[in-house]
Parts: structure tokens; C-alpha cells; sequence
RNA sequence: GCCGCCUUAGCUCAGUCGGCUAGAGCGAUUCACUCGUAAUGAAUAGGUCGCCGGUUCGAUUCCGGCAGGCGGCUCCA
């Protein structure tokens, strides 16, 4: 009888042989791959100790999905060296959704090559490899991995910095003591071996067939242009073919919703290659998504007391200088414009003509809060790699502006404005985002950044107070700040779960300083103001973008290009529906009406494929009633709707911005 | 900017292992048809096969450069 040992396993005491692994705790569930002891995810290897506090992990929760991708990780990179010994290992970690494994080899991988590893990757997953955790010195594991470069640059960052190495470093080399993993086949020889600190599933056939290699890009080792590309297979993999299904599936969905396919289908925008890359041209019907968003956050601005102005697109060179944007950010500016001499900039940002305004006269703290608002049109130089529809252009029309108030009225500004934004989101219809606070980075990037220590203290505690108490979702983002000044930005989610920055608001002390704006205080002293910069779409381009991938271009009658759809059920009826659209109109609804020579099931067909929200049908029926049919989205009808009860209903739709 | 892939009619895509007039569906146009909720029929038009060079008797096809797009990386004031 061998000694016994108390251990607390979820939650419950229990006494337990000397020796017994984790594996045997939780032998009757099959979903468990992985034990949490202590707080620390182990391999159901693990041997237990005295006094341990021993969960089970399901390979359904987030710990047990990470450690499910990473052993796949693993058996990718198996399948590489398999095919190709002389492929070096880069990192492999687990991301959203699936893994990834960065690869140095000298031919890029094809999407043959993927297919084979595909294959290659199912074989050593059937053989039912166990992973085996073996501890290894830094001098041992220098001996071992003398043929992976790669791994030995990691070897010697191992500890605290391994996250700073690279992103995913962590996963190989998190801990102070150095680990490999062997993975051993079903005779128990050791056939493939990395650096990683795990932990791992405890054999290979959990991962089953429930994964696939998605796709194969370059990728930077350690994430800096400065190093070489490594090539890096994406791939994917869960619990069950099942939900490996149901991924893909939602993969497929938001493929439909694309707005760069949505917009060209409704006709919406698009971008002719005749202007250049980046540059969208708006079609009447995107005009109309265009139109009613600026009336919509015009009015906004004024009833939260801003005041409109309107600044020149391009301006001399000086003025940036003064700003600062030259200095810190020319790449990201197009090349000056020569004027006899003159260089002119095309600008990337309003801020310094709005300073300019404030700057135009003598300032009195009675007018403070001072709001300006425009919708200024800038030009960003985008790396020609980054573009990516109306998401990221090299136009970007910002609802912008800037508040100028004192130290004091800060806070107060700050929360006004995040009070509006997320009014806007909300009558947007938009609810996936949450807030990120942008801070300065105090690492290698520090010189990005200008002003004191203690202007960014304060102002990023500031932004830090409104943005906890606003009760919403916040994340950090060091390194993230605009070079004068912290912001909190919200981050909206895409069709295909990319996120992207609309809303901003950032603080900044440093542009009332380098424009030398001031106002009188009431003691007669001149004091410096500070700048609150505001944008509330963002970008008008890229929210229409992520509005398409959200509606999936089924939009809201209030933002509909096309409200009301007119069909009538046969060519004898085109004048009576021609009465309705007039009256129609004079209420100030868009509508068209289908009078082309299609049979009615046809024009019903179209009407419904238009994604248009009301669908207006009249028959013999309807018009001897002096009356409509509605046929809404979802293929419901209501028929005989008195005209005048028709035309209210939809105008009330759009008044109240509701969704149908 | 870097790496890889892609580019054939307005759209989605066949096709040519280098060889006669390059095809289909949808869309467009015309004609006929048309009375109640997701495809009426027929005809017609529409392409220097992204652009520029090279190889070749011959290039849409092979090679190179460029442009644009896509997927990542880097970047994103």
C-alpha cells in the first residue's frame, strides 16, 4: 500500500495514492485534457502533490480550446519537417479561434503543399502520439536545438520578457525552466521533439478530424519589419467536426457580407482603379448611406453645441511643422506639392486649421467649452499592403472636432463626448464594440511620443476615470496613443471578427502649446487650454463599411438607399402604384417602383433579393380598395393596407430608426 | 513597404497541355407574353483574355516587369 496524499479536486477534499497523475482524477471524463493545479494549467501527466487544488479542464472552455490548437501547432510543424526536414522552426502558438506555426523554409509553401500537410498532419493524429513533457537545462537545450536557430535566439529571452520577445513567445519559452515536449508513437519511440512549455493534450487523437489548415502567409520574425519573413501556416481546429462545421459556416456568412462584395451588388461604391488604390467614389445609392449619416451626426454636433466651420484641404508645409505631424509622421503624409518654390501638404488631420480658428482672435473663458466641428475630408499615405475597402483608405472623411476648455472642464468634455458617441452607436444600431484606451508606450517606441511625463499621467487618468465609469468593456492599448496624447477609441467588430477603430477621443496638451493658443481667465490671466480631438463615426468611409457587414446590407428603413419597392402585379396597375409613389415622395419616403416587362413572380423575386425593406404590391384587389399590399423581408405579407395607413407606417419605421 | 496567390464579357466563372470564329449562367437591350407573392420564352449586343515587353512561325496560354485585387506581416497621427 503506497503512502496517501490529500488533494482538493474541484473543490472537494480527497485522499489519493502517492503517484497518482491527473489523468487518473479525471479517468471517467473524456472531455477533461488538461488539469488546472494550483492555478496552473498542467498535462493530465502530472503527477499530484500533497495539498494540490486539482480542476479539470474541458477541452470545450478557452484554456482547453488554447491547449487543443497548441498540441495542433505542434503536429503541423511535425508534418512540416516531416515533408521538408530542412524547415526550421519559427513560433506556434495558439490564437482566436485556431493556431498558427511560423516556418523558415526556402520555398514558400502551396496551397498543394497545404493539402499535403493536410493529409500528413491526419496520419500522425491516428497513430495516437502522446506528448511527454521532459525538463531540460538552457545549456541541454542549446545542445539539442544547435539546428533551430530560431529557438535558441528564444532560449537565450526566456523568463519575464518572453511576451516582449514576440507575440506567442510565451508558448514556448513562458516559464524559468526550459521544457521540451517529445512526442512518442505507439511503440513508445520518440519521433519528433520542440521547445515548449506547454502543457499539451495527452494524445493526438483528441485532436481527431476536426481540424484544417486554412492558409499560409509571411509573416516577420518577432514581429519587426527590421527581421527576416518567415512563412506561417494558419490553421484551425475544435472539439468536434461539428463545430469545426459551424466555424467554417460563420467563416462563409460573413464571406456574403463582405462589404466590399455587398457594396458593389447594391451598387453602392466602388473603386475605380482609373483614381488609384484606396479611393472610393460613392454611387447614388452609397450617397444616400453618405447623406443621411452626415445630416444625422451634423445635427448632433449642434444640438451638443458644436459649431460648424470648414478648413482647406491643403495648407503650406509650416503648418505641420507646428503641429507636429511632420516631424513624427511625413511617412504617413503624401509628398509635398510644389508652388514655385512653396511646398504644400495635402492634410492628414483638421486639428491645425481648427487651431488656427481658435487662434484667429483674443479667447475669453466664457466662451469655453469652445466646439468645432466640420467634416473634413484627409488623405492618409497608406502603405499600398494595409488598403482594405472602405475600412482602410486613403480618403477618410472624419466627422471631426476639437474642443478647447480648461484643465478643469476636461473631464466633464470627456464624458460629454463619450455620452454622444455611444448615443450614436446605439442609433446606429451598433452594440459589438468596446472601449480601448490608447496609452504611450515606454518601450523602444518612447520617442514616438512628446510632452512630459506628467501631462501624459494626467491625461491618460482622465481619459481612464470617464471611460471605468461609462460601465463599458475597457482595454489597454500601450504603445497605442497618438504621438500628443492618450485616446479612448471604440473598437468595432467586422463580419469576419476583425476589429476596427471608429469613435475617438484623445487628449492633448501638446498642440495648445505648440500653437500658442491661450484665453483670458477671470483673474485676467493668460492660461493655455486643452484640446479635446473627437471624431464620432471615425471615419464616414469605414463606418458605412462595417454598417454594410453588419446589416449584411439589409439596412433599417431610416438608412435604406431604396425604402419602398413598388411591384404591381401586372402592367394594368403601373399608374395606380405611380399615384402611390407621388405620395410616397411628398412624404419624403425613397422609392422606386419595378415597371419593367418581368412577370410578377420575377419582380417579386428581385424585389426580395434587393434587400429593400418594404416591398409595396398593388393588384386589382388593392386598387379597387384604394389600398396596398406590404411584403416585408421576411416573405410576410398584409394586404388591402389603406394607402394613407401604409404611407404612416413606413414613415413611422423610419422616424423612429427602427429595424424591420 | 514585405511575402504568397490572383486578374478571361457589367457580375460569377468555364476553357485553351502554345494553333482556326474564346464559351456558359446571371445582368443589359429588343420583341412577344404578363391579374396576386422568389426565375415566361426567343433574339441581339457585349471580350486586343489587366497593361508593357520577351521567347516563338504563332502568346490569352510560357518568361520578365508594372498596375490592381485578395490573404497575412509590418504600419494605422
Amino acid at each position: 500500500m503506497s503512502a496517501q496524499i490529500t488533494v482538493t479536486i474541484a473543490g472537494n477534499e480527497r485522499s489519493v495514492d502517492q503517484g497518482t497523475t491527473a489523468a487518473d482524477l479525471f479517468a471517467d471524463n473524456k472531455q477533461v485534457v488538461v488539469a488546472r493545479i494550483g492555478g496552473e494549467l498542467r498535462d493530465l501527466a502530472h503527477e499530484v502533490a500533497n495539498g494540490d487544488v486539482v480542476e479539470p479542464v474541458l477541452i470545450s472552455e478557452p484554456d482547453g480550446l488554447d491547449v487543443l490548437r497548441h498540441s495542433c501547432a505542434h503536429v503541423l510543424a511535425q508534418a512540416v519537417q516531416e515533408v521538408n526536414p530542412e524547415a526550421r522552426l519559427g513560433i506556434g502558438p495558439p490564437i482566436r479561434d485556431g493556431f498558427y506555426y511560423d516556418f523558415d523554409v526556402s520555398e514558400p509553401f502551396h496551397p498543394e503543399d497545404l493539402k499535403k500537410l493536410e493529409k500528413v498532419m491526419q496520419r500522425i493524429i491516428n497513430t495516437g502520439q502522446t506528448f511527454h513533457r521532459r525538463d531540460v537545462s538552457d545549456d541541454a537545450a542549446r545542445e539539442e536545438l544547435a539546428g533551430e536557430p530560431y529557438k535558441l535566439e528564444l532560449i537565450g529571452l526566456k523568463g519575464g520578457s518572453a511576451e516582449d520577445a514576440a507575440e506567442g513567445a510565451a508558448v514556448e519559452v513562458g516559464g524559468s525552466q526550459l521544457t521540451i515536449y517529445d512526442n512518442r508513437d505507439r511503440t513508445g519511440e520518440t519521433v519528433w521533439g520542440d521547445l515548449c512549455r506547454g502543457p499539451h493534450l495527452p494524445n493526438t487523437k483528441i485532436i481527431g478530424n476536426a481540424f484544417k489548415i486554412m492558409r499560409s502567409a509571411a509573416a516577420y520574425w518577432r514581429g519587426s519589419e527590421k527581421n527576416p519573413q518567415l512563412q506561417r501556416i494558419y490553421g484551425t481546429a475544435w472539439p468536434s467536426k461539428d463545430e469545426l462545421k459551424a466555424y467554417l459556416e460563420r467563416l462563409a456568412e460573413a464571406e456574403r457580407r463582405d462589404h466590399r462584395k455587398l457594396g458593389a451588388e447594391m451598387d453602392l461604391y466602388s473603386f475605380p482603379e482609373e483614381i488609384g488604390p484606396g479611393l472610393p467614389v460613392f454611387h447614388p445609392r452609397g450617397g444616400v448611406l453618405k447623406r443621411v449619416m452626415e445630416d444625422y451626426v451634423r445635427q448632433a454636433h449642434i444640438d451638443a453645441g458644436f459649431q460648424y466651420v470648414g478648413t482647406p484641404h491643403i495648407a503650406k508645409e509650416g503648418l505641420f511643422h507646428t503641429s507636429g505631424h511632420l516631424p513624427y509622421y511625413a511617412e504617413g503624409m503624401f509628398p509635398p506639392i510644389d508652388d514655385d518654390g512653396q511646398p504644400y501638404r495635402i492634410k492628414a488631420m483638421n486639428c491645425p486649421m481648427h487651431n488656427l480658428i481658435f487662434r484667429s482672435r483674443g479667447r475669453s473663458y466664457r466662451e469655453l467649452p469652445l466646439r468645432f466641428f466640420e467634416f473634413g475630408t484627409v488623405y492618409r499615405n497608406e502603405k499600398s499592403g494595409v488598403l482594405q475597402g472602405l475600412t482602410r483608405v486613403r480618403m477618410i472623411t472624419q466627422d471631426d472636432s476639437h474642443s478647447y476648455v480648461t484643465r478643469e472642464q476636461a473631464p466633464g468634455e470627456i464624458k460629454h463626448l463619450l455620452n454622444f458617441v455611444t448615443q450614436l452607436l446605439s442609433d446606429f444600431g451598433l452594440d459589438d464594440y468596446y472601449l480601448e484606451l490608447s496609452t504611450r508606450d515606454d518601450g523602444d517606441k518612447k520617442d514616438k511620443f512628446i510632452g512630459s511625463e506628467e501631462q501624459w499621467a494626467e491625461a491618460t487618468a482622465i481619459l481612464e476615470q470617464v471611460a471605468t465609469e461609462s460601465g463599458l468593456d475597457l482595454v489597454a492599448d500601450p504603445g497605442g496613443a497618438a504621438y500628443y496624447g492618450p485616446k479612448i477609441s471604440v473598437q468595432a467588430r467586422d463580419a469576419i471578427g476583425r476589429t476596427w477603430q471608429m469613435s475617438t477621443i484623445q487628449y492633448d496638451f501638446n498642440q495648445p502649446e505648440r500653437f500658442e493658443l491661450e484665453f483670458s481667465a477671470a483673474d485676467g490671466t493668460r492660461q493655455q487650454p486643452v484640446m479635446i480631438h473627437s471624431a464620432k463615426f471615425g471615419s464616414i468611409e469605414r463606418f458605412i463599411g462595417v454598417l454594410v457587414e453588419h446589416y449584411a446590407g439589409m439596412f433599417p428603413p431610416w438608412l435604406a438607399p431604396v425604402q419602398v419597392l413598388g411591384v404591381p402585379v401586372a402592367e394594368e396597375f403601373d399608374g395606380y402604384l405611380k399615384e402611390v409613389e407621388a405620395q410616397l415622395l411628398a412624404a419624403g419616403i425613397r422609392v422606386e417602383l419595378d415597371l419593367s416587362d418581368d412577370r410578377f413572380p420575377k419582380k417579386i423575386r428581385n424585389a426580395s433579393k434587393s434587400k429593400v425593406p418594404f416591398i409595396l404590391i398593388a393588384g386589382g384587389e388593392d386598387r379597387d380598395a384604394g389600398a396596398v399590399s406590404f411584403r416585408y423581408r421576411d416573405g410576410s405579407q398584409k394586404n388591402g393596407v389603406p394607402i394613407a395607413e401604409a404611407i404612416e407606417e413606413i414613415a413611422a419605421a423610419v422616424r423612429s430608426r427602427a429595424q424591420v
